[in-house]
DNA sequence: TGTACATCAGTGAACGCGCGTTCACTGATGTAC
DNA sequence: TGTACATCAGTGAACGCGCGTTCACTGATGTAC
C-alpha cells in the first residue's frame, strides 16, 4: 500500500489521500454508469459505507467533484494520445498524426460517459471553470504539434484562397498553442482535429447506428482522407 | 384560432389539440433553459396551471414526452435544411450543398438545447424508439442528394485507393438513404456530413471557446474545404 | 517519554426540496335513441 | 328536440423516492511542551 511518495506522510495524510482516491474511482464508474446529470454525492457515499456529509470533507460541494472528474477527464484523455504519439518514429508525420487520431477514439470508446462528460452536451446546472482551458486544449496541442514539426521540415499542406482570407478566424490560438505555425495551418489543424472528433462523437452517441456499419475502418478512411489533405509525406 | 383543418371536430377534440400543443411549447421552452435531464412534468403542468397528474392526459409518461420532443427536434431541423436548399437551382450544387450547411450551423445556433438533445450525450435513463431513424436521416439526405445529382451530371468526386477498399463500411446505408449512388460516394457524404456536425457540436457545446474567435467564418472556410474536396463544379 | 491541547475524519439527524406516477373522484362534453 | 348514458379532461391527495447541504457531535490522530 505504501509507495514512494508516501515519505514523511502522517497515517492521517496517507489515509486522506487513500480514501479521496478511492472516492474518486466509485465515481468514475458512477459515472459510466448513471451519467454526469445522475452522478450522486449520497451514492457514492453510500458505495464507499459512509454517511453523505462524510464526502464533504473531501469536496465541497457536487460541483467541485464534477470539476475533478472533467479535469481528470481531459488529462487523460490528453495523456493518452501523448503517449501514443511519442512511440512513434519522429520523422514519420503520418504515424505520429495516426497514432494521435486512433489513441483518441481509443479512449472515447473505452470511456464513453466521460468523453461525454467533456465533449457532451453541458451538464445542467453546472458551470465550468476557466482553469480547464490548458487540461482541453492538450489533445489539440499534440496534433498541431505534428503539422508544426512537418513544417519545419519542409512539407506545408495546400493552400486554398479561403483558407489564407480566413485564416485570422483562429488567429487567437496561435499563442496558446503553437508560436511559430502560420494561421492557416493552425486553422487546417483545428479543422482536423474537430473532424477526428466529429466521427468519434457520432460512434459514441450512436448516431450511427443502422448508417455505418464497421465505423472501426470508416474512421480509418477518414484519417485517411485528413492526412491527404494535411499533405504529410508518406 | 380556427383553423382549415378544424372542420368537423368536435369542441372536445379541438380543446385537446390545443392543451396538448401549449403543452408541447412550454416543454420546448423548459428544455432551452433546464436542458433534457432537467425536464420535468411537473414543473411543466405548474406553467400551465395544471396539476402534474393531468399531463398523464396527454403523455403517458416522462419518457414518451421526450420522444416527442425529439422526434420534433429531427424533424423540425430536417424541414429547416431541407426548405433552405430546395430554393437553390438544381444545377447549382455548390449554392445547394452550402444551404444545406448554413441551414445546419443555424437551426443549431438558434436551438442549441434541441441540438443536444438530438446530437448530445444521450438521455439518462431514456432509450430512445427505433422510429427516430428516418427523422433523423433527413439531414443527411440532403446532403448526399446533391452528390448523387452531381454525380448523375457527371461531376464525380476524386477517389482515393483508400475509399475504394473501404467502402463496404456504410454499405447497409444505401439501401436506407440513396440507392443508385455508389458506395465510395456515399462514404465520402456521411463524412463531409460529419465533418459539418463535428464543427458544429464543437461551435454549440462551447469547446471552440478561446480558441477559435470567428466561428462564422470558420464554418465557412470548413464548407469551403469539403466543397473542393467533394469537387462540385462551380 | 508523557501529558495537554488542537486538529479533523466521520456520524447521525434534520431541513427543505422536487420528482414521476397512481387512483378514485367530479363535472363538462359527446352520442345514441 | 329531449333524455339517458358514455366518454374523458382535469382534480387533489397520496405514495415512495432521492437529492444536496448544514450542523452540533464524538473520538481517533497529531503536535507542542
Amino acid at each position: 500500500m505504501t509507495s514512494a511518495g508516501d515519505a514523511g506522510k502522517t497515517t492521517r495524510q496517507l489515509h486522506r489521500e487513500r480514501t479521496e482516491a478511492e472516492l474518486l474511482t466509485i465515481a468514475r464508474r458512477h459515472l459510466g454508469e448513471v451519467g454526469a446529470a445522475g452522478l450522486s454525492l449520497r451514492a457514492i457515499a453510500r458505495e464507499m459505507g459512509l454517511v453523505s456529509s462524510a464526502v464533504y470533507r473531501y469536496f465541497p460541494s457536487r460541483d467541485a467533484l464534477l470539476t475533478t472528474l472533467i479535469l481528470e477527464a481531459y488529462n487523460e484523455l490528453g495523456s493518452h494520445v501523448e503517449s501514443a504519439e511519442i512511440c512513434v518514429d519522429r520523422v514519420n508525420y503520418r504515424g505520429r498524426f495516426t497514432a494521435s487520431a486512433l489513441a483518441m477514439r481509443e479512449w472515447a470508446l473505452d470511456n464513453r460517459h466521460r468523453y461525454a462528460l467533456i465533449y457532451g452536451s453541458p451538464v445542467p446546472g453546472y458551470a465550468a471553470p476557466t482553469d480547464t482551458v490548458a487540461a482541453a486544449a492538450r489533445v489539440g496541442l499534440v496534433l498541431v504539434g505534428v503539422l508544426s514539426d512537418a513544417l519545419r521540415a519542409g512539407h506545408a499542406a495546400t493552400l486554398t484562397p479561403a483558407l489564407e482570407t480566413a485564416s485570422p478566424a483562429v488567429a487567437e490560438l496561435s499563442s496558446i498553442l503553437a508560436a511559430g505555425l502560420p494561421p492557416h495551418l493552425l486553422a487546417l489543424g483545428v479543422e482536423s482535429w474537430t473532424r477526428l472528433h466529429g466521427v468519434i462523437s457520432f460512434e459514441v452517441f450512436g448516431q450511427y447506428n443502422r448508417m455505418v456499419l464497421d465505423t472501426e475502418s470508416f474512421y480509418a478512411l477518414v484519417i485517411d482522407e485528413v492526412l491527404s489533405r494535411l499533405n504529410l509525406p508518406r
